[in-house]
DNA sequence: ATAAATTTGTGCGTATGTATC
DNA sequence: GGATACATACGCACAAATTTA
């Protein structure tokens, strides 16, 4: 060492990273005191000091007067909490969106987190972006509802970085199939099979349904139409179902034509299962436009007990989602995964049925 | 000087960052050399240097052998973008804060900025709280809904803090008379008379009115509710108007016997302003517990145009709240606070009065 | 172009103060 | 109180980089 050409303190510096380093001494183990590098390294106790002085900066020691030198607690550096959360919904403003949000910040915001929020438009060029941005954010945790669920992500890679740096990640309302993490989602096998042995067990056996195709709620919800349909030895028409995708949506609720055709085919059907409560909302004005009344000529089933079923005046049976107790539950089950008390959560939470006018028959 | 307990070297770092601060020094000017500050504070060069290594440690100077040393260019430090911009309402999930929260997202995600939400309930406590976690998350900006508007705000020093640190607010819906900054609002008052002429153009003589007291919005509604009042030469009679805080919120839209109180006093009245929808709908149910018609023996108004104006048996008449608008509105401010491109911007948006059934007189 | 002067960088020795055990 | 360890401070010497005469 000696014949060496650095400083000498340059050289103290490595010697102690190098002696952390190896393991030799764990945070908050104590250094040698400075006489005693300075003895063993022949050289003055003013450039230990100078070389322990730059550890010090460099977040490597910390020292105490009268005590000694320790080495510094270098997890505190690296895995330092940002106490953000990102929070990634496809959608923002409409439905059910407000409460679910409202319900993670409410257990986030209790232990000193804060929500990084974003939209993805369910759109997997803007879900992208966002899941870009967030990991610039160095957060602590993601919750996230996947874009049309069913169809193959081109964003893993992303997440899969998320995951590399040990950031945990809840789905909600659906997850890849092609990606394995935590989620909390509604049961919307069970709520299929809710609704529609509701309306099976008042007597309805031709039922029609509008559900979405790209997404995995769309194909839960109808897998569940169908076991109650062989529960009771019912056959289903292929004629009343009416698949739709995100892109269709628009069409779904505004093209009057389009409508009319399908409610054409319903000739024999009494009941109606819809994907969620909107269309049901629009279904009950378009089947009033054609002189079916609901529910006494067809009853109407939604989806999510927005605030859409409580309002109009044939209030809605739905299937209720559990919107701020589902953001509780996603936020509770993040927290979990952050302090490291459980590796995986895959929860899914029972629905409830609720009744009301548009099921009613007593009339 | 000699006399201060501090230490020497302290002392010198504290004289040159006032020097830098006073701006005496600009980044990239030489500093005094080690000797001459030795020589100006009649103690030796070691402690000259111990002084000078902090302040670079710090970020304040660096050095070059043979040169000198100089003053730092902090710019580059301290006004690193984040791309975060913190967006606090009163409240998350009700009536039109989603819409707003969308339109600020529209804005701000287009320019790739991203959101760290969160709410005070309307609550100094909880207002307190968010403001303090988001200083600690390097802000480039801030859009904020008052908290309670027209009382002190407690929190004015943290306010002062963003000011400080030269990160831009905007505020929503009202602004503290005690903090000088930019905002973007209804314009309230012209809000309320549009309402008010509204009725009184309809023929009402006497008018009743329910308004929040605690925000700078009920103050606006009721002065623009006066101001129309004065213009047609009509008394206002003061048992017809009902003053309610946050607190009393709840009381107001659940306890019947005390609504049915008020009710019971207007009985000449036959127009009713109401601070807002969810009032106002809550007073629909409520005058047509009594046998009061709507609007056949009183005409109602409401503020926001929220989806419960929509959505009831009978169509509300409300003066329309910008929602996204507002929120988009807010949120090109702030880049423009940001871009450096306005100082300050204060900006109040004129309402729109939409006429629906509930002021109808033709049936 | 070179030498001298200036300025920072490294290093040693010493002394005294202050906190901890 | 005494031993130990860090904190502040002074003075000196020489090396290396830069500027200036």
């Amino acid at each position: 060492m000696s014949l060496n050409n650095e400083p000498k303190y340059i050289q103290v510096k490595e010697f102690i990273k190098n002696y952390i380093s190896e393991g030799q001494l764990n945070p908050d183990d104590k250094l040698f005191s400075e006489h005693e590098l300075a003895n063993r390294f022949q050289i003055s106790r003013h450039t230990v000091r100078k070389a322990i002085g730059e550890l010090i900066n460099e977040g490597w020691l910390y020292q105490v007067q009268g005590k000694g030198t320790f080495v510094a607690n270098t997890e505190g550096e690296t895995k330092k909490k940002s106490k953000l959360i990102g929070v990634i919904t496809t959608y923002l403003k409409d439905y059910i969106f407000p409460d679910i949000i409202y319900g993670i910040d409410e257990i986030l915001s209790k232990e000193g987190y804060t929500i990084l929020l974003g939209h993805t438009n369910n759109e997997f060029e803007k879900e992208r972006n966002c899941l870009l941005n967030m990991l610039n954010n160095n957060l602590d945790g993601l919750i996230i509802e996947p874009t049309k669920s069913v169809l193959p992500n081109p964003n893993i890679d992303i997440y899969e970085r998320f995951k590399n740096r040990g950031i945990p990640i809840v789905f909600i309302h659906a997850y890849y199939n092609n990606f394995k993490a935590s989620y909390v989602m509604e049961d919307d096998i069970l709520g299929g099979y809710m609704a529609t042995k509701h309306l099976i067990e008042q007597g309805h056996q031709q039922i029609a349904g509008i559900f979405k195709s790209d997404d995995m709620q769309g194909l839960a919800r109808f897998q569940g139409f169908v076991q109650a349909h062989r529960e009771y030895n019912l056959t289903i028409n292929e004629k009343y179902i009416l698949w739709f995708s995100s892109q269709d949506f628009d069409r779904l609720l505004l093209d009057d034509t389009y409508i009319q055709r399908f409610i054409h085919k319903l000739k024999n059907c009494t009941g109606l299962i819809c994907y969620n409560d909107q269309i049901a909302i629009n279904m009950l004005d378009a089947l009033r436009a054609q002189g079916i009344y609901v529910p006494r000529d067809c009853a109407v089933v939604g989806f999510d007990n927005s605030e859409l079923a409580q309002q109009g005046e044939i209030k809605l049976t739905t299937v209720a989602h559990p919107k701020e107790k589902l953001g509780r539950k996603a936020a509770t089950s993040l927290l979990e995964l952050i302090n490291g008390t459980k590796e995986c959560i895959q929860e899914k939470m029972d629905p409830e049925l609720i009744m009301r006018d548009s099921t009613q028959n007593d009339n």
